[in-house]
DNA sequence: CTTGAAGCTATAGTGACTAGAGGGATTATA
DNA sequence: TATAATCCCTCTAGTCACTATAGCTTCAAG
């Protein structure tokens, strides 16, 4: 049994966003102490690591709670567990293409030599989408 | 002079949004048909597409209003837009990395051939984080 | 002159938290 | 045992950058 504290520091979860997982459902609302604060246990502490792991990894809330409910059926057929991630991964390539011509660009801007405004490269490039190297 | 709607479709900027960047003081507020409704200048999309091409290279509201007021000011040194412009390529490139290392995960997780969730890759790198192949 | 598309304001909702106020509980030390 | 320090509680509101909705008015084409 821990408190919220140690949960946070277990889990690297902050305790605002635990009490806002409980919130939306994410999290089942944990036993209280005698002084009405929250009480966990183990399975309390893998649900959050498992949850806290799907968010760094970028799913989004939904996604996680239907993950959670498919995990909680270990007879289904995990095609739906399967079709997520499919999908998070095309989200995830086409996030990095963006960022890698973003990237591209603002190098590009970053070696602005100008001294004043009126000749500097991140400003003119901004203005006028037609100088951009890439296409977005 | 040009409706809202042809802005627009001009700059990419969807109608609600251009009302809101007005709000937000990011543009000015345009002049006014006998009806009330927005007209626009060319200035106000050279603005527009500014702002719309600093957006999709990610600048936060705030950094695109510092950029706007330096490039008004065509003769100070341009300094403070190569700092935005440098902070930014850093975040854009740790961004980069760490969807990288995601997206490794991930290709991992979608190739998860079983047929229940009981031994489904998803669920179960997803519950444990030490099955990591990458630190997060 | 009518009709249908486009525009107006104002308010509320989104996602995923984060911050602050104003209090009560627990724990470590004197 | 007293007390101080730290932790925890709820509730509300704020963040960012939009997006959606409702209910109305104006514009442009035929």
């Amino acid at each position: 049994m821990f408190s919220i504290g140690e949960l946070s520091r277990r889990t690297g979860v902050k305790i605002p966003t635990i009490r806002y997982y409980e919130q939306m459902g994410l999290i089942d609302a944990p036993e209280r102490s005698e002084g009405n604060q929250r009480r966990y246990t183990k399975a309390g502490l893998q649900r959050l690591s498992f949850i806290h792991h799907s968010r760094e990894l970028g799913f989004p809330i939904e996604d996680i709670k239907t993950l959670l409910e498919l995990s909680q059926h270990p007879d289904k057929p995990c095609h739906d567990a399967h079709g997520i991630a499919v999908r998070h991964l095309g989200q995830v390539q086409r996030r990095i293409a963006k960022l890698r011509r973003l990237e591209r660009e603002l190098k590009r801007l970053s070696q602005c030599d100008g001294d004043t405004i009126s000749d500097c490269a991140v400003i003119e490039t901004l203005a006028d989408h037609g100088l951009c190297e890439t296409d977005h």
